[in-house]
Order: structure tokens, then C-alpha cells, then sequence
DNA sequence: AGCTAATTGCAAATATGTAGCGTTAAGAAC
DNA sequence: GTTCTTAACGCTACATATTTGCAATTAGCT
């Protein structure tokens, strides 16, 4: 993410966390530098990866509390994936994935035909709609050639 | 599921068995007649407990490797979900869900306008697009009265 | 009935995430 | 800038969710 559009985040987690009364600390304005850095829907773990190079004796658990926290406020959100450990997003705003059933990578992409759907009436599950995201689900490029390769061995 | 579908899926399962070499075990077919009969998009544990009630000697290993199985030849699939532990659908065909963000619950919905999707080009990721989910995201039903209780009190 | 390799179950290892708790420090009040 | 309140930190231990290696079993072909 550019340096604008950083700043213009780290603005409106400063708002809300006024607005709170929540704290921001050295961890917190790093974690979410950090999450906002990495594009591929990252877990805690490698959350904390990359943040532990940049504040190298941050607590494991200190990611993990913040990330989730952050998505509670709204600052960040999770992401829906097929795999077994909870994934986060940088991105708040309306977009969509590619999700690759081989390796479980989740790739955003854009499209203003998707973003036009209709949502259908809900009330018959007493469902209250914030949002939503299309999954186009498949083979990434990656796994395409590493499977093709695994065939002609 | 009804029992003419389930026939009809343990048929499906037999010939893809029957194609790949795959053996067809006791514990196999208790795992897909538990899952086919669970409508929640289960945990693996939680198929576990129901087909330990019909074969209570089965390890839970052989659940969650059966499991695994199952999603890559295609019998069941993965749903796409926000937590941290894979979840299984009976439904390979086209649908939809709901997904609570509090609660993480996954609920069918069957849409034909969601079916219609026109699928954007995926051609410039290199990603081969094999079928889509839409999900609706929001609060479910009982996370919204749950949540008007705890505010109240 | 015999054979072969897929499958199972066990035990132990590895990921992933959470709780309890004493210590630290953000940011409001003065 | 000092003080104060309490949110947040980091540690350790715990809890949950899988996975792996391997010896024993068994489905399904011949």
C-alpha cells in the first residue's frame, strides 16, 4: 500500500481509537504498518513475522490480540478462505478474491461488474447484511505449473 | 439430505473410487454419510463426534485425513469461512452463504440472481477459475438478539 | 484363498490461538 | 511536567486443531 493511503489509515484508526478510548502504542502503530504492507491475506503468524523485523522483541501474543482487536473496530477485517487458520485483510472497502483450492492463496482482485450485484432479501433468516465478496474459486498460476510439472515426473 | 441423494452421492463416490483405485472402507463410508447429513459446514472434529456415535472406535485421525480426501477427489468441498479451522460442505453444486462475523456460522442460501454472475476474465492473474461462491456477510440471527441482550444489561 | 497396496489407529509432534497475571506506559487531568 | 488511571504488554502455561511416522489391518483384484 503507498505511503498516502497509509497515512490515510493510520488517520482514521487514530479517530476511532479516540473516539474508544483506546491507546495507541509502538506495537499497535506497528502491527498495523505492518498488516497494511503485506497483500496475500496474511495469518497472525506471519503478522508477526514481519512485524518482529521491525520491533524484534514484540510478544507473539501482542499480534495476535491486536490483529483480532483490529478487526472487532473495523480497522482491518477477516477474511473468508478454505483453510485452517484465520486470515486478515488489509483491505476495508468493497473487492473481491481469487481463492486457490490447492494452496489456499487469496488474491484480490477488482471488478465493478462484481461490486454491481444485486443482494437478494435475507429476512427469511433473520440475516443482517454488511457487505459482501465474491470468491472465484480455482487453481492459482503458481499451482498450475507446480502440478504440471508433478504429472511429467 | 434426504436418502435418494444420499444414494446418489455414495453412487458418485463409488465410481470415483472405483477410477482412482481409492478402496472403499467402513469408516469411509460412515464419514460421508455423517458429513452429507450435517447441514452447519462442520469442523472436522464436529464430523468426528457424529460418526463416532455410529463407529465409536474411529480414530479422529482417519476423520481428518478422509476429510481431506474427500475435498481433492471432489466428493465434498471446503467452505470459505472467517475462523481458524477448516470446514467441509456436502453441497458441491452452485450455491451461496451467509457468513456471521461474530459468530462465524456459514447458512446456505440458493439465489438464481447470485447464480447468474456474469465471472470477470481472470486471465492477466493466470488463474483457472473452476466455480464461484458469493457471500453475504453480516450478523445472523441469534448474534443479533444475543448482542441486544448483553447491551441491555 | 492369496496378494498388494491403500487405509487405519496409535502415539507423538507441530501449528495455531487463548487465559491469567504481574508489569509497563499512553494519554487525560492538573 | 508530574500524577493517575487503566489499557496494553509480555511471559508462561494451557487449550485447541491438525499432521506425521509407522506397524498392523483389510478392500478388492486375480
Amino acid at each position: 500500500m503507498d505511503d498516502a493511503a497509509k497515512t490515510e489509515r493510520m488517520d482514521a484508526y487514530r479517530r476511532i481509537c479516540r473516539d474508544q478510548g483506546l491507546r495507541i502504542t509502538v506495537q499497535k502503530r506497528a502491527i498495523l504498518e505492518a498488516v497494511l504492507d503485506l497483500d496475500n491475506h496474511p495469518t497472525a503468524d506471519q503478522v508477526y513475522e514481519s512485524v518482529a523485523r521491525v520491533v524484534p522483541d514484540i510478544s507473539r501474543t501482542t499480534v495476535y490480540r491486536t490483529l483480532e482487536g483490529f478487526a472487532r473496530i473495523g480497522v482491518i477485517t477477516k477474511a473468508c478462505h478454505p483453510g485452517r487458520s484465520t486470515r486478515y485483510d488489509p483491505r476495508v472497502e468493497l473487492h473481491h478474491h481469487l481463492i486457490c483450492l490447492h494452496c489456499d492463496a487469496v488474491i484480490d482482485i477488482t471488478d465493478t461488474g462484481l461490486d454491481a450485484l444485486r443482494i437478494p432479501d435475507t429476512s427469511d433468516h433473520g440475516f443482517e447484511v454488511r457487505d459482501f465478496r465474491v470468491q472465484l474459486r480455482g487453481i492459482c498460476r503458481r499451482c498450475q505449473t507446480k502440478d504440471r510439472k508433478e504429472k511429467s515426473t
